[in-house]
DNA sequence: GACAAATACGAACGGTCGTTCTAAATTATC
DNA sequence: GATAATTTAGAACGACCGTTCGTATTTGTC
């Protein structure tokens, strides 16, 4: 539970008051805005659910704009820490990638976000409305589109991907792979979606592998 | 422009007064969604830009449930025109199928809809939201996959993909490729977002083919 | 052109939105 | 334990939400 983990926090350094509700709130933001959007992300609800009156949630926040963006870093300080820096763990490599990818798909079920991703759906919703939470979703996506590029670079210098692997045009793929897990999983209810995103995956890897698979009809990747 | 397409209906059948209306409310309604998601389509700001009044408006639909879902099915069906029967101009095989992933990452541009598929959007707005709307958006991303699934069969028909090609796995990863161009294109704004989006189908068309180009290093797919 | 039907308007409804005040309660500091 | 600073509550604000209702206007039919 997150209220354990706040506690160890505490024991590190003594949380005041104020940072302490700050951090029950956005908790609960998270889920809202994970199961129905930052547009559901209402003051009134937020302050039922996490107990406090509207205003005094509102003073934590300067405005509706500010608790958005403080969501979203949120989202992304968890997002690092479970799918990225958890893949560290890894050796670097394919075997690092493959944990990078694997965490993706699974962490927000993993943070018990039941909505899925958060910055996936902010992405989606703010892609078109400029302003500093567009800026903020950008921010973010631009660094984990990067991280993921690097660690596809890592496979090169191991010698297991090809020299001439492009990593941005990887990480556009995987992230497409990871959108197409989404839909399927979320919007479609595929109990296969999870199968269908690792096979892709690994169709992605064979591709760049400089030791390829022998190549047959029956071991179609597509099949 | 919609306008002198609705005259060009018009002449097949007169369009009742109240037919002309709805057609016009669902064109702007579509823009509005399309811009700024199913949540930011309400009545107010939708009579507004239709100059109609709010009670009026409301009128055409029962509710605003019945609006998202009418404003749906005629995204729904332009997807179906410029994306799918425009696809079946190509002679059936991988001609087709290049056709329709082209259709597909361009058709809400061609569409002059300012903020991408609709379609897509919805999906993200309502995975988490059970009820007639989300049923909705379900139905038309089922047609379309499998729809999708039936242009990879006739590649297999043809004799160009393999015989053991999956078809729905082979749906899967294009609509994967699709919602990466979307992130990359709307969201980050990158430049060569199709062209990655291209390279990646590319990638994807190689593999399935009874007939491969012929591998070396230099030739590889994702570099 | 009369008459019925379809269509549009305007006002109002209870609710919720984000936000702003002032005052009370709580926490931290000495 | 007094004092100052921080944190919370409560009431109120104008604005907009989806929706209802009665009435006026427009449309289609004979």
């Amino acid at each position: 539970m997150n209220a354990a983990q706040r506690l160890a926090d505490s024991a590190i350094r003594r949380l005041s008051k104020g940072e302490e509700t700050r951090a029950q709130i956005l908790d609960v933001a998270l889920n809202v805005a994970s199961e129905s959007g930052f547009e559901a992300l209402t003051i009134g609800s937020l302050a039922e659910r996490t107990g406090l009156s509207k205003s005094g949630l509102f003073a934590h926040f300067g405005s509706k704009e500010d608790l958005q963006i403080a969501v979203l870093d949120e989202g992304a300080r968890r997002v690092t820490e479970r799918v990225f820096m958890a893949a560290l763990n890894e050796p670097r490599g394919v075997a690092r990638l493959r944990a990078l990818f694997g965490n993706w798909l699974v962490w927000s079920e993993n943070c018990q976000l039941k909505g899925g991703c958060p910055i996936m759906a902010a992405a989606f919703e703010f892609d078109d409305r400029p302003g500093p939470v567009r800026d903020t979703v950008v921010r973010h996506h631009a660094r984990m589109q990067s991280a993921m590029a690097r660690t596809v670079d890592l496979c090169i210098e191991t010698g297991e991907f090809r020299p001439d692997t492009d990593s941005r045009q990887y990480a556009f793929e995987i992230f497409g792979i990871a959108n197409a897990y989404y839909f399927s999983h979320r919007l479609m209810r595929e109990v296969d979606a999870a199968q269908c995103a690792f096979k892709a995956f690994e169709r992605l890897v064979a591709d760049a592998l400089t030791t390829p698979a022998v190549r047959s009809p029956a071991a179609n990747p597509a099949a």
